[in-house]
DNA sequence: GTCTATAGAAAGATAGAC
DNA sequence: GTCTATCTTTCTATAGAC
């Protein structure tokens, strides 16, 4: 096993990393290569030789960032305790909320939303994780379609907090929507 | 009353429409003044005649939409129903999903969130949406913390179907959305 | 007030040395 | 594989005729 392979973090590895940061913050129709060369200490040409040109770099970045936070999710919503206990965790979770949503954000993306490569990580992401809060409403005794609808009103309601947040400037506003869906499903459950 | 002003419908409104469309469909950033030229059918000089920057032009075009949209909320919030009718109406509205909001793009938009003039009819139309929504919600006996919250979850559910039904390409998951969230709310009023 | 033409900066991408 | 230098296109904005 050579040595340099423990030894160096490579260029595409800093690339992918520094679009990721990016993309969170400015999304990605809005990030130019220079941007992510900058970021990432990486010279011109090395971007263009490790990925064809920007989109396939998008497609990279986009595709890591859906597994991190879907493998996020699934740490909340996959355990011992008991379903509604799961889903009030993955509701009330702390959040950056003036930073906005990784994944959902990408949804008013021109870059993604015209790409069907970019966007299928992202309707990965979301059906997921529809499908994980399903399960665990189901695990409740619940139907299988309220199941469905409660869980796309939760990821909903947590979408939308990112949205009046950022909106209003004030991060206690998506902490008021989550709050206010907790209270109504510990109502019905 | 001079006649031209009946006949011609002037090139500063002629932008702003353009512009407001394009802002729906692209978002600000995204939308060069080329675009608003171009489906206006103004000359290039006409724009920086009425607007000195692109960011004058946005600035207008934002506001009105803003107050169209804020207008539109109005109409099924305010009336002569039940409070839980109005609520239900107005969660209930048939909306274009995947078109997204046009205002809550605008939350992931680089020109407008780095811009205070263009955040601040965003921030208005949402801060007036969950005021209406609240203030129904309190006619129907609710304390006003427990409006404020359900009226923030009300205004995300919404937003947030807009977010799910363009990740999946479907619409019926912003219906889904919005069925779970009429459910629980029926359910405690 | 409206137009055509174009300036100046920044974008995405390539060439070619090392 | 990585770098610097540069090409081409497109962007925002301005100039100046009508």
């Amino acid at each position: 096993m050579p040595a340099e392979r423990e030894v160096r973090i490579d260029a595409r590895e800093q690339l992918l990393v520094a679009a990721q940061a990016l993309y969170a913050e400015a999304g990605v129709a809005a990030t130019t290569p220079r941007q992510v060369l900058h970021r990432s200490g990486i010279g011109q040409g090395s971007l263009y030789h490790h990925f064809p040109s920007k989109r396939d770099l998008a497609r990279a970045a986009v595709e890591r960032t859906a597994q991190e936070q879907l493998h996020v999710a699934e740490a909340v919503l996959v355990g011992d305790q008991t379903p509604l206990e799961r889903v009030l965790a993955y509701l009330l979770r702390d959040r950056d909320a003036l930073a906005g949503c990784r994944m959902g954000r990408l949804t008013s993306d021109q870059a993604v939303m015209s790409d069907a490569d970019l966007l299928e990580p992202v309707e990965g992401y979301f059906s997921g994780l529809i499908e994980l809060l399903g399960s665990a409403l189901e695990e409740s005794g619940m139907t299988g379609d309220r199941a469905r609808d409660r869980a796309a009103a939760i990821v909903s309601v947590v979408q939308g907090g990112y949205v009046l947040a950022r909106a209003t400037g004030d991060p206690e506003r998506m902490r008021s929507a989550v709050r206010g869906m907790a209270a109504l499903l510990e109502g019905e459950l």
